[in-house]
DNA sequence: TGAATATATGAACAAGTATTCATATATAGA
DNA sequence: TCTATATATGAATACTTGTTCATATATTCA
């Protein structure tokens, strides 16, 4: 398993091995989106965003309001969260409210949360 | 509940739903933490080292060669996995093998993967 | 129709980040 | 000790991205 030969400019180490997991890795594309898809996490604003949500559905002024922003940084946002399909709107004459759209949300932050938490 | 009134640049819209969600809100800092550590899922290149390592530690030689970049930009972002707690390593002479350090990474995954393939 | 206002959006700017390049460190073997 | 090599790392660069500012759109009400 370990046939160690030149490495790193021209050879590989465990040739074997690398091929192994090669043909285990999922379709590039797949994990394109993946990462398309955690990147929406990772952004303080758009997490309170969705923090706010699993409370109740807002309407924009209200979530700028609540999170100290202007209402254009909010809608911003927001657009970002509903092309990665993780909020809904419903128009309320000028008022759109928000909402979640999508169940594994908290089941992920739940996730992540419990891994922030197992450091010391 | 729904006390119209002047809004976004001096009122609010829904006064009480806002103070009232702003009591839910984990601290500032939790959320910030969270948003950093999906920070650190938000890249093709740590999804992708990741996956590889769901099926064997490997060393950085053979991450580079899967994935077909330099031994540099490997090392530089085993750092940032490591630093985040989801990668440890460990040394066999000149060699550094790194594998997984966490057990959510899976199931965060299989969370995110859900998601998108909810998705038409 | 005209004024007020809730939201959306394009452009610009600042801040953050992934990769590259050059080089340093550390270990094995001669 | 000297050479080879596996990995780490600092600096520079190119690229991405979040916010702001100005403005457009859409809807309500008079």
């Amino acid at each position: 398993m370990t046939e160690k030969s030149p490495c790193c400019d021209i050879t590989i180490i465990h040739e074997e091995l690398v091929e192994q997991v090669r043909q285990s890795m999922p379709p590039e594309e797949a994990l394109f989106n993946l990462a398309e898809f955690f990147k929406v996490f990772g952004d303080t604003t758009r997490i309170r965003i969705l923090y706010a949500l699993f409370q109740s559905e807002m309407c924009v002024c209200d979530i700028a309001h609540l999170l100290g922003m202007t209402q254009s940084a909010i809608s911003h946002q927001l657009r970002v969260l509903k092309g990665a399909k993780l909020v809904r709107n419903r128009k309320e004459g000028r008022v759109v409210y928000y909402s979640l759209d999508d169940d594994h949300i908290k089941a992920i932050f739940d996730q992540g949360y419990q891994h922030i938490q197992e450091q010391d």
